[in-house]
DNA sequence: AACAGTACCTGGTGCCACTGAGTACTAAGG
DNA sequence: CCTTAGTACTCAGTGGCACCAGGTACTGTT
């Protein structure tokens, strides 16, 4: 699937919110991540301008720990802001998917 | 449902075309439906955006018509471009909320 | 030494919804 | 008669976000 990205904007952060949310885990294991979930063409330097914006705006804990197949890897944990901000998401996610679904019906 | 910009970027110029599609229309009607519709905030100012990026695009045949409540109305229909870019937004559509449920989901 | 895989960072670009202000026409009310 | 409200369209400018393209750096294999 071509040019998803304008479609991705808003939605991308959450998805990343979410893979935190259900596990603390580092950038390059959340592109992997995303790539197998069918988002193949999200590429890292995608996935940590997401990171840094997440942790400028305070929504998540950042632990630095060392890996032994490369350089130390940044571990994301969601805050409670976080976890606040991600069920923001999913509830604009559902409203939007809702009304969208009422227009694709024919929905008056 | 507050601050929804992001994510409806590139889905608002998608619900526009199935507006236009299901029914040859103007931007003021539009506006309407789309209030109707939930999507409340969206103002004319931001429909009317989209329909010169239509029409600019040539996904669309425009007619101007009077109108006995005001200023001669615009409406547009879609042309053969225009449904293509229509059922290619469904699909891309599709695509990402099977995704993304599948995420919600905790799908691996 | 060279390479591939892992892991992270960053300045710049383009698109899109949104803002805010403006034009213009009609009908109703004070 | 003039103001207001409703209808209807336009457009220059803004900000946010995914994306691009290139960079750094560490480890293990060839």
């Amino acid at each position: 699937m071509d040019n998803l990205t304008e479609m991705l904007k808003g939605t991308l952060e959450g998805c990343v919110l979410e893979i935190i949310g259900s596990e603390e885990t580092y950038g390059y294991a959340i592109t992997r991540r995303l790539n197998e979930l069918g988002f193949a063409d999200v590429v890292e330097g995608t996935v940590y301008t997401i990171l840094l914006r997440l942790e400028k705006n305070g929504l998540v804990q950042v632990t630095k720990r060392p890996s032994e197949q490369g350089p130390p890897r940044k571990f994301y944990a969601l805050n409670d802001a976080g976890r606040k901000e991600l069920a923001t998401f999913w509830a604009k996610w559902e409203y939007i998917t809702s009304r969208i679904d009422k227009l694709k019906e024919g929905g008056r």
